[in-house]
DNA sequence: ATGGTAGGTACCCTA
C-alpha cells in the first residue's frame, strides 16, 4: 500500500500537479492539506476520473481543509475537532488490512502554523498551536492503545530534529523549530510510541526536508528548507513499513506547492 | 535587521 501526504496549498489551482504526481507514483492513499475550499466546491468529479473514487474531506472558506482520496474503500470515516474550534484540520479513515485483525487508521492532520512570535502570552496562534498539539497527544494516548495499527500524517508545521532545519542555530527562536513546540510534538509521539517512518530511513546526522519557503529567489540554490511534512507508524506497523520518498523535484514544478509530497510504501 | 512570495478573497488575511 501506498500511502502519500501533501500540504497542496489550494486543490483547485493545483488539480493539475496533482493528476501528474498521481500518474507518476499511482498512490493507493493521497492525503492532502490546506485544499482550501468548501465540500461543496471540491472538485471530486476530476477526482474519481483519476481512478480515486472514495473520498472523505472537511473543507472551508480560503483556510485550512484536509482530504483523503482513496483506491479502496474506507471501513469507516471520520472528522474531528481539535482546540475547540471546527477548522477543517483533522480527518481519518479505517483501511481493511491482511496483516491485522484490525482495520488500519490512517489520520489526515494540518496542526496550525502558529504565527510569527514564539510567545504564547503575545501570539494567539502559536498558543492556538501548542494547544492543539497538546489535545492531539492526550486524545490519542486516551482512545488507543500502542499496539493498535495507526498511521499519523501530514503538515505538522513543525521540524522537530536538529537536520530537520537548513540551520539549527538561526532557527532556535523561529516559530516551527522552537523548543517549546519540539517539547510538545516529542510529548505527544511519546504517548503512543509513534515510529518517524522517515527517520527510519534517513541517518539523524543527514539534513532531510520537505517544504521551501516561496520567499527564495532559488529554492534550490539557497535550500533553505525545513522537514515540516511527516509520516508516523505505531509500532505494530513498523515490520510491515517497506520504502520512503520525498518528491522534492515537484518544488521545481509550474506553481509548485511550497510543500512536497512524501511517500512511504507498507505492507497492509 | 529587514523583507522577501504565494493563494484566496475582497481590498487583507494566512502561510
Amino acid at each position: 500500500m501506498r500511502i502519500l501526504t501533501w500540504n497542496i496549498n489550494s486543490v483547485r489551482l493545483r488539480l493539475p500537479l496533482l493528476k501528474k504526481i498521481a500518474r507518476d507514483c499511482s498512490p493507493d492513499v493521497i492525503c492532502l492539506q490546506e485544499t482550501k475550499v468548501t465540500d461543496e466546491l471540491f472538485p471530486a468529479d476530476d477526482i474519481i476520473r483519476m481512478g480515486y473514487s472514495h473520498i472523505h474531506i472537511n473543507g472551508m472558506k480560503s483556510y485550512n481543509g484536509v482530504a483523503i482520496l482513496s483506491k479502496t474503500p474506507f471501513v469507516r470515516k471520520a472528522i474531528h475537532s481539535r482546540a475547540g474550534r471546527d477548522d477543517c484540520r483533522h480527518i481519518a479513515v479505517q483501511l481493511k488490512s491482511r496483516k491485522f485483525k484490525t482495520p488500519v487508521e490512517v489520520h489526515n492532520l494540518y496542526i496550525p502554523a502558529g504565527g510569527d512570535i514564539p510567545d504564547p502570552a503575545q501570539n494567539d496562534k502559536f498558543a492556538h498551536k501548542l494547544e492543539f498539539v497538546e489535545e492531539l497527544g492526550s486524545w490519542f494516548a486516551s482512545t488507543y492503545k500502542p499496539d493498535y495499527p495507526l498511521i499519523a500524517l501530514g503538515d505538522f508545521n513543525i521540524a522537530p530534529q536538529e537536520h530537520d532545519v537548513w540551520s539549527h542555530k538561526q532557527l532556535v527562536d523561529v516559530v516551527s523549530h522552537t523548543p517549546i513546540e519540539i517539547e510538545k510534538l516529542t510529548a505527544m509521539q511519546d504517548k503512543l510510541g509513534w515510529q518517524d517512518a522517515i527517520r527510519h530511513f534517513v541517518r539523524p546526522e543527514d539534513k532531510c526536508y520537505t517544504w521551501w519557503s516561496y520567499r527564495n529567489r532559488d529554492w534550490k540554490k539557497s535550500n533553505r528548507g525545513r522537514r515540516l511534512d511527516h509520516i508516523w507508524l505505531t509500532k505494530p506497523l513498523l515490520p510491515h513499513l517497506q520504502s520512503h520518498a520525498i518528491l522534492a523535484k515537484y518544488r521545481d514544478s509550474e506553481q509548485p506547492s511550497d510543500h512536497v509530497p512524501v511517500i512511504v510504501d507498507v505492507n497492509l
